[in-house]
DNA sequence: ATAAATGCCGTACCCAGGTACGGAGTCAAG
DNA sequence: CTTGACTCCGTACCTGGGTACGGCATTTAT
């Protein structure tokens, strides 16, 4: 069932180097070198890989997905308290984001109504 | 009216590392140095940094700044072609973190519904 | 048995957008 | 005339998340 690098890499559909980054990192850990051959990694480490891609996804960060992976039989609140500070994040940057689109749309609506193609009121609004 | 550096620094609340790192970028020029004495910095460049400081509060990176320097006197349309780039983005980047937000939202329910606090249903989901 | 493919390991590099530091020169005030 | 504040300059470092490379060991395919 253990699998060399490149297998678990290949499964996961992520680079050898970023595994090994991980193991750097202490996100995983690296099996042992056998006597002789290649290291082999157990299921194990392929499902905590796994976690890490998924919280990746939810937008969490490695130093977020460390703490994560070490509250694994933490109390309830803790972890919810993570999602929370995450969620809180999250709507954050969207306000910032919908400020931003409001900006440029009122600076493309500008070039609508602009008659000269030969100079942008986009600059002009962003000159002092 | 020129001014020093850390003038230049100080009525822009940037820090002067910062003016150095642009003129390493070649967003703005570094004034000549002057036979005796520090470099004056001419209200030009002051309004260009601004300008520079602007475009990044509409989420233009600094090379993208770069482009909008010289597209001074452009024709609109490429300035508006620019800006509609950056509005796309930022609307598939709220499309993203709209995402995010409906699965920490979901991921938060899990634990409203808990009894168990000792245990978190969060790490049960992000486990394969 | 030999060549191609992998593994192992350390180190360096990438992007973005800066920040920090150390040693010299220079300037202004007391 | 000395002390403290600034400037100048080059270079190194930071975060985040990796990617790339070079040389050697080992394994697998032919």
């Amino acid at each position: 069932m253990a699998k060399t690098i490149s297998k678990v890499a290949k499964t996961l559909a992520i680079n050898v180097e970023t595994i090994r980054f991980y193991e750097r990192r202490g996100l995983i850990e690296q099996p042992a070198k056998p006597e002789v051959g290649y290291r082999h990694y157990p299921n194990d480490t392929i499902n905590r890989i796994r976690f890490i891609k998924r919280s990746q996804e939810l937008g969490f960060t490695l130093n977020e997905i460390a703490n994560l992976l070490n509250l694994n039989d933490s109390p309830c609140g803790q972890v919810q308290e993570l999602a929370e500070h995450k969620l809180a994040a999250v709507k954050e940057k969207m306000v910032d984001l919908r400020r931003l689109e409001k900006a440029l749309n009122a600076l493309l609506a500008q070039c609508q109504s602009n008659e000269d193609d030969s100079h942008c009121p986009i600059i002009d609004s962003l000159q002092p």
